[in-house]
DNA sequence: CACCTCAGGAGAATGATGTTCCCGTTCACG
DNA sequence: CGTGAACGGGAACATCATTCTCCTGAGGTG
């Protein structure tokens, strides 16, 4: 609101100043704060969930409590800003991955196997991101949740616009169908199939592409 | 494998007493559970989370933790009674619901639309047993979760066999389809809308609906 | 009636974790 | 050099779930 600066005296001068003894400062926290996030990957990549306490990050990170608590509100914004990350590199590796592809339902096609299998809790290999804390966060942050996915709903969003307008698909509002792909395969990826005898309903990539294409094929 | 009656003496009489002398235990045991059950369930309508004590549901319940601890394995298991109960009954509630309707997409339509509501974050109202609980658990106990899914699995997958039976639908697999169809449903209701701008990606429950239908609907 | 058993009540003790606090040190900058 | 902010170390606290200990009362038994 008011910008106007009030001081007789322009503070040009100082402002530098100020900005120059500042800069040194954020430098050393960005780095602080990246050293807790790269420990804490390291963690999560370990243990193959978001379990860990945040005494292991400090120690992992040769921290201390005092700083890890300076630096963030708390455990959960560490894993908010972890899994935010993780899903703007899936994005970024998905979109170069459809890139190549020519037609808008291949493209389509390959970003939902992709998310898929990076949604599928991977038995070892890392990001449980999606996995794990997605799921606990969907109850307790949805809002969080929504804005962390905005790349990847940005990209699928492009990608259910590009197969319309090459009439491959149909949709009024493509970023509702773009939002129902997306959740879509990443939710079934992570449901299990049922133990129960001879069926085990745990659906494919394949299968989940199918229905997806179907959903966005579909006339209105 | 050994039922044979190895006793000189058939102990026909002292079964019956020792069944009669159970069931009166049995009896208390089962009350004793109900009323920590409805307990937790006050305490979640009230509340709006699953975040209650177990503290609370004893105090509420005018029993001891000595009591809670013997008669579940602990919160956990509580939770999980309570939300295989809601999903079963919103089975059943759906599936009576559904029943009148003559066409077969139109009853997977109401199905879709019923399960949506029931897993969208009410305001203020019951069960956010789907939301809050059901996400946590994913992440934690996915094998659970997918056993409480069972009896809505089961109605789905009905309505998704006569609607192929009836020519409206295709699928090869028509389980792997109404799960698909049931977790779109579900989780699409619980994501809210990126809060961006003007355009605001929570999807209702016609849109949905609408995608399932093509997915279902689609050619294989 | 005296006694015994056992479920159940009250609540203290434990253990794991996230979070805050205090003390003394280091480090950059003026 | 002096100063203040950031930091390391780690104790202290708070919250829960879970366990344990002690005790009571109701039923059944002799």
């Amino acid at each position: 609101m008011n910008a106007v600066p009030a001081e007789p005296t322009p503070p040009v001068w100082r402002q530098r100043a100020i900005e120059r003894s500042t800069r040194a400062a954020t430098l050393r926290a960005e780095q602080r704060i990246e050293r807790f996030l790269e420990a804490a990957q390291e963690l999560i990549a370990a243990k193959g969930t978001t379990d860990f306490t945040v005494q292991e990050v400090v120690e992992r990170s040769k921290q201390s409590l005092r700083s890890f608590y300076q630096h963030f509100d708390g455990k959960h914004e560490l894993l908010l800003a972890l899994f935010e990350d993780a899903l703007g590199r899936s994005a970024d590796e998905i979109r170069t991955a459809t890139a190549p592809k020519k037609k808008p339902l291949e493209r389509l096609r390959v970003a939902v196997h992709m998310l898929y299998e990076q949604s599928m809790p991977r038995p070892g290999r890392q990001s449980p991101l999606f996995t794990d804390f997605a799921m606990q966060l969907l109850g307790t942050h949805p809002e969080q949740v929504a804005t962390a996915h905005v790349p990847l709903l940005d990209l699928f969003t492009e990608l259910v616009e590009e197969a319309v307008e090459s009439g491959d698909a149909h949709a009024d509002k493509p970023r509702r169908a773009a939002s129902l792909v997306m959740q879509t395969a990443m939710f079934t990826a992570q449901t299990p199939g049922v133990p129960s005898g001879s069926t085990s309903t745990q659906v494919s990539a394949d299968e989940v592409w199918e229905f997806c294409r179907g959903g966005v094929t579909g006339r209105t």
